[in-house]
DNA sequence: CTAGGGTTAG
């Protein structure tokens, strides 16, 4: 227990500036020394460094404690922690803050145990520490031990020091005690800029962006830091709309210059929204400002690349990237799977092994998940077994929703519920609607009630799960159990999710709801509607299919006709804003409707336009009247 | 002269 180690270590009695230090010689700045420091401060990277460095030895200045303690620094933030100890250990008499940073470099990669012995040896050698040496090492203590160590503090004398708050103020903001930290927040008396932002991290990080977002609006200047808090928090919350308009707010009124990892949470935006010109101008706007393609950002575009239909872009990202670790390749491979393509999905998973990638359970999601998307079953139950007994991985809730997807799918209902009743682990609702929705797919209407009792014993219906029940009714023409659950819905105040479909046009993302008249090209609209029924009319292969879908209708879209599904008022407007032979690029939150996913053909053989839509759970990219998903899906 | 920010997943 650190804990206990720290507390029986005692402390060596503070005499005005501290003994031990005041032993030493006072160290002496000569001009040398200040060139060499700012020589150091400069060094972007580790060659500059070691050249410094090689000069400083060079005049015999491998003992000077503050050009130590900057190396020290330097090294450790080129990520060289081997670097920095083996200077610290050369140093003869380090003082505090060659203590300090060796402490700090261990807490900042996450080695609390050694920054607990290195302070705690400092102690043992009769170095007093200061307040920031405190502060970290009690950081460390706390995430060790779970807790923040409040008392500890208290005891030791340093409670009310600014830098002391700040770190137990972090240490809440990990443990998630929101509550606790805003007390924390509240009591302290002063604020910097620092603890603001530690606070509106803990509210972005725990779903309470409107509190982070009022702090943001408080504080009397913002670094950089800041604004990507509160970018990445809005992204990571939902938001990604308000993620790009305070990006577009930092760079036009705050004229502040982004970072790596203001662009990374903006991908992530893009990515969300399926915002592809918005994307690509984030990319080159990355490449015009010198930030450096990294690991992360590559993989942060790429993933955003598939997410907003564009596999090649994906492809040629992944493909220049030099460094790859096992995000990028899990990203290339559930891009693949998304998109239908599950042969190039398992061709980059065998590349990812003979690359020596070690696959985790993530990319066993994503290779699972391409083989339901086209109804692999041998290939997908081999891998699923071969995960545990080859790799070692244990399956997870998600895996055996894989499973269960992928023969619920392709009709194998009795054995997917064999795994569902056999499995080690509570199955959650997302295997529950799977299976839900096969059981309607084949018209297993036994099944289909068994687990829908299951769920309402079980208080789990969800609107989604609604919706399937009623479409196996609706399905075997059974209207008087379809409108019984609807008036079940309707009881228990369970609303229907509102489909929403978007377009990007010119840089502006159109949203369309069903039945949609506010946008300001509303008649236009229509009228391109009323010229694609014609086209509908005319075709020999089209068929509406009314009653599939007539009954998945939430309230706002009673009474209204499939002709005006959100993703027919995106894909008309897309029509008439966009030069012909432009490729058509949807986003729709719920999964596309099984009639306008016909319709969509029928657009694209007749306008000769590749549409690609992207629903809940994959792409559809429309060319020529097929579908990429071989109507499997 | 130090504290605070990040990517993948049905």
């Amino acid at each position: 227990m650190p804990t206990a180690t720290l507390m029986s270590i005692p402390l060596p009695i503070p005499s005005g500036k501290g003994r031990s230090q005041a032993s030493l010689p006072p160290p002496r700045q000569s001009g040398l020394q200040g060139t060499l420091s700012a020589l150091i401060e400069k060094s972007r990277t580790l060659n500059d460094l070691l050249q410094v460095h090689a000069v400083l030895l060079r005049r015999g200045l491998h003992q000077d404690r503050i050009l130590n303690f900057k190396l020290q620094r330097a090294y450790s933030s080129l990520g060289c922690l081997d670097n920095s100890i083996w200077i610290f250990n050369c140093t003869l008499n380090p003082d505090v803050f060659n203590w300090t940073a060796i402490i700090h470099s261990h807490a900042q990669l996450g080695l609390h145990d050694r920054a607990m012995v290195y302070f705690v040896d400092m102690l043992c050698s009769g170095i007093y520490p200061n307040a920031f040496t405190f502060s970290v090492a009690l950081k460390s203590a706390s995430i060790k031990s779970g807790k923040p160590l409040h008392s500890l503090a208290f005891k030791l004398g340093f409670y009310s020091d600014l830098y002391v708050e700040t770190g137990l103020l972090d240490v809440y903001a990990r443990t998630g005690d929101v509550a606790s930290a805003k007390k924390l927040f509240d009591e302290m008396d002063q604020r910097s800029l620092v603890s603001m932002t530690t606070m509106m991290t803990c509210y972005a990080k725990h779903g309470e962006i409107g509190n982070a977002k009022f702090l943001f609006d408080e504080m009397p200047d913002r670094d950089v830091v800041c604004w990507n808090v509160m970018i990445s928090g809005y992204a990571q919350n939902g938001f990604p709309n308000e993620a790009l308009l305070m990006f577009r707010r930092m760079l036009s009124d705050a004229k502040m210059k982004p970072d790596e990892v203001t662009v990374l949470a903006v991908i992530s935006a893009c990515g969300q929204i399926g915002a592809l010109e918005t994307g690509r101008w984030i990319h080159s706007f990355i490449e015009n400002n010198d930030i450096c393609i990294n690991l992360h950002l590559g993989t942060a575009l790429l993933d955003m690349y598939s997410k907003c239909g564009s596999l090649e872009d994906a492809r040629l990202v992944f493909e220049r990237m030099t460094d790859k670790d096992v995000v990028t390749w899990n990203s290339m491979i559930s891009g693949y799977a998304m998109h239908g393509f599950s042969g190039h999905a398992l061709e980059t998973f065998d590349e990812m092994l003979r690359a020596g990638m070690k696959p985790n359970d993530i990319t066993f999601v994503g290779i699972l998940n391409a083989c339901s998307h086209t109804g692999m079953v041998q290939e997908g139950q081999n891998l699923f077994y071969m995960m545990k007994s080859k790799y070692g991985i244990e399956p997870k809730v998600e895996h055996y929703g894989c499973l269960v997807n992928l023969l619920g799918r392709a009709g194998h209902l009795e054995e997917a519920y064999n795994i569902v009743k056999g499995m080690n682990i509570e199955p959650d609702i997302v295997i529950w609607s799977s299976l839900l929705g096969a059981c309607g797919l084949h018209n297993d209407l036994v099944l289909g009630e068994e687990i829908a009792e299951l769920l309402i014993k079980q208080n789990q219906m969800r609107s989604g799960t609604y919706t399937l029940l009623s479409n196996i009714y609706a399905n075997s023409g059974n209207w008087v159990e379809v409108a019984r659950i609807r008036s079940m819905m309707k009881s228990k105040g369970v609303e229907k999710e509102k489909g929403c479909s978007s377009i990007e046009l010119d840089n502006t993302v159109h949203e369309f709801l069903a039945g949609d008249m506010n946008h300001p090209k509303c008649q236009e609209i229509y009228s391109m509607l009323e010229e694609i029924n014609g086209w509908l009319r005319a075709a020999e292969d089209y068929e509406p299919q009314t009653n599939k879908v007539l009954h998945d209708l939430g309230d706002a879209e009673k009474g209204q006709s499939l002709e005006v599904h959100s993703e027919r008022l995106a894909i008309a407007f897309g029509l008439i804003s966009s030069r012909p032979g432009t490729t058509i690029r949807v986003v729709k939150n719920l999964r596309v409707c099984p009639d306008c996913h016909e319709v969509c053909k029928v657009i694209s053989r007749v306008t000769g336009r590749k549409i690609i839509m992207r629903d809940r759970n994959r792409f559809h990219h429309f060319v020529d009247g097929c579908c990429s998903c071989d109507d499997f899906w």
